[in-house]
DNA sequence: ATCCCGAGGG
DNA sequence: CCCTCTGGAT
């Protein structure tokens, strides 16, 4: 059902997980992934991405989109994160989201994958899954975050994330869900004559993978 | 045309 | 709250 739903950024440590991410705005992981290592072999640390020259930072960046934004983000970060942080990414989500470019749901992803510490990614995905099967009403990503944090317990919540995400991408798109093929259907409120129970949907995706 | 695991600025 | 930033695949 979810088969090994994880992160799909390539990265070595903390520092490569938060540039691979704020670089994943916008593009598939897959033209992150292709980027990031030439990234990482000119600068490996943050105190050398912060002194680089942007000029080459876009370049070995640019397919990614967004380029001249994503380089002053992660030129910055590294420059906070040296000034302030020891050079070091912290662990920390009200840390992490003073970094420049580097939002909530962004820190939620280097907090899970890189730290261990359970954190709801509340993206574009989560965002418009969570209302479809039910699990809020809002479409205020803290207050989905609030409401989905009451419904499953803390240890769940980073793969909860990959799987709710998972999910969006291959079957319950933005514009035309595939409802058809999807696995989750009869037990999703907004299908035909669906439960209008939000823990239905929730049980089945805390089965996790079964296939 | 539409989509891709957003964030900052006005 | 809306706008902008951006390129590549489908």
């Amino acid at each position: 059902m979810f088969p090994d739903a994880h992160c799909e950024l390539d990265f070595t440590s903390p520092f490569e997980l938060l540039i691979a991410t704020v670089l994943s705005a916008q593009t598939t992981d897959v033209r992150v992934n292709s980027v990031t290592p030439a990234l990482f072999a000119a600068y490996p640390s943050a105190a050398d991405l912060a002194s680089a020259d942007p000029a080459h930072v876009e370049e070995l960046i640019q397919p990614t989109g967004f380029f001249r934004a994503k380089t002053k983000s992660i030129i910055g970060l590294s420059q906070a994160l040296a000034e302030r942080f020891g050079g070091e990414v912290p662990g920390k989500l009200d840390d992490l989201v003073t970094l420049p470019g580097v939002g909530r749901k962004t820190a939620n992803v280097v907090l899970g994958n890189a730290f261990d510490v359970p954190g709801l990614t509340i993206d574009t995905h989560f965002n418009r899954l969570s209302r479809r099967w039910g699990w809020t009403q809002s479409t205020d990503p803290d207050q989905i975050e609030t409401d989905v944090a009451a419904l499953f317990p803390k240890k769940e919540w980073t793969i909860l994330s990959h799987r709710v995400i998972w999910h969006g991408r291959r079957y319950c798109h933005a514009r035309r869900p595939a409802c058809g093929v999807c696995p989750l259907a009869q037990l999703c409120p907004s299908f035909g004559e669906g439960p209008t129970d939000p823990t239905a949907a929730a049980k089945l995706v805390r089965d996790g993978p079964r296939s």
